[in-house]
DNA sequence: AGAACGAGCAACCAATTAGTTGCGCATCGC
DNA sequence: GCGATGCGCAACTAATTGGTTGCTCGTTCT
């Protein structure tokens, strides 16, 4: 239960959304989503990019704490963390407080699945 | 009620992230949460940077559709429209499926506002 | 009518970024 | 022990981006 100021809170939001920005980055949360964890060089395989490129992106990932890294062997899979989706999503609910009809359609569309 | 397949949505929900990845767009997005209306002029006087400079931020976040501009006279004024914040949303409470736990605790933050 | 204000180009600059290749190091299988 | 596999680091490149300045055009005010 970390405490979050508006500016961390900001800072943490606007990491997730840098890091969700890039196309590539949103396809390798896609795969990590089903795939339960995953290594760069499977991930490079499905990709059309080299491996180093992929590892980049999950740094990326990383530094925004949406994945973390556990080495196990020669092999590093990496696993969702999803947590800061939460300040992400709790910062966009905070600019679209004004529209409460919107809002209720979000909570809406979240409650679908 | 816009039918988006899933391509779309991704696009949709990443041109809301790349917008909402720069902290002076945030910064717009805040100023244009209590302000109902603003100007470029009139943000680029709170703001440390040239109207010039502002009027792209504005530019760039209604190409992501969460701003609409509207000419009156000689200046034109910018309000939010945060309908795309519902595709951003959507997508994060995908990649967030699998943890349960975390997507309810997601909801209880939506319904506080 | 004329000054002043607000906006919209366009060109340019510096920094960031998504990607590459090449190399060295550790670990696993035989 | 040795080759193959998987990673990490570094250097480099091309494209994007956030910012600037300078100019022009339309609108408002007196």
């Amino acid at each position: 239960m970390t405490r979050l100021s508006d500016a961390e809170r900001d800072l943490a939001a606007g990491a997730v959304f840098a890091a969700l920005a890039d196309p590539t980055r949103r396809a390798v949360v896609r795969a990590l989503v089903d795939r339960p964890t995953v290594t760069a060089s499977a991930l490079a395989a499905d990709l059309p990019i080299s491996r180093q490129a992929v590892a980049k992106h999950l740094a990326a990932l990383a530094d925004a704490g949406l994945v973390a890294a556990s080495r196990e062997g020669r092999e590093t899979r990496y696993r969702l963390t999803p947590a800061p989706l939460g300040d992400a999503m709790a910062w966009m609910a905070g600019a679209g407080a004004r529209w409460d009809d919107r809002l209720s359609r979000l909570q809406e569309r979240l409650g679908e699945r």
